[in-house]
DNA sequence: ACTGTATATGCCTTGACATGCATATGCACT
DNA sequence: AGTGCATATGCATGTCAAGGCATATACAGT
């Protein structure tokens, strides 16, 4: 899943659709791509669920769907709460209670 | 940087540095990964910020960094206020008045 | 039927990257 | 000085995915 948002052209696709749905030739027109590499990574996208496709004749209209990125959302959310704490200061004294003074001369905490 | 987190190995490294930090050898052991494979992620996972180490004599002691996953974070906000209308039967009718039922017989839009 | 347009797919090449293994570096303790 | 431990790095290898290009499929309008 998070292979699939690290190609920026997905990205780039993906942003792209947060407005409003687009066709195949449209998305290739705003990214100056050729179309076949469009087609293969909506086919990806697709396949991830990151995307769905309604029939308009010979075109398809793409649109976001939400659930993937709403996982990574999930993913992310641990580090949420890491990084609140950590804008302050109060984090560097956690810290030192976390881990009391590097040893300088024995080897603490063997296992 | 969306490269970094798509290596689940990576992923699970960061996991783990959100309780608290770890030594390399306390992360090897936890994940049951060669330890030269859990160096070399930490090199990618440090030469990208997202985690920074102290040394602690033999030892490196590997902690978050806040910075890199915030800008995922922001990455994903415009995405978040997609799926938060989403969810509920609006989006629907939304989608009906973006798109006036697509065209059975004619072309439109062909721009 | 024919032409043009829109999209998808197949093949091939190339590059990036993860992995395994061996080895190097650095430190501590005797 | 020597041994053992913790971590890093180098090299060789295999895999996989993106890009480019040609082509296939499907539909619309004449």
């Amino acid at each position: 899943m998070f292979e699939i948002i690290a190609e920026p052209n997905r990205r780039a696709i993906l942003s792209l659709l947060v407005s409003s749905q687009q066709s195949v030739g449209e998305i290739e027109r705003q990214l100056h791509m050729p179309q076949p590499a469009v087609s293969k990574h909506l086919r990806v996208l697709r396949d991830a669920g990151f995307v769905e496709a309604t029939v308009d004749a010979q075109r398809r209209l793409y649109r976001l769907r939400p659930e993937p990125l709403q996982e990574v959302e999930a993913w992310l959310a641990p580090f949420r709460r890491f990084w609140s704490v950590h804008v302050d200061a109060l984090e560097r004294h956690l810290d030192r209670m976390d881990s009391p003074k590097p040893a300088k001369k024995k080897t603490r905490r063997a296992k």
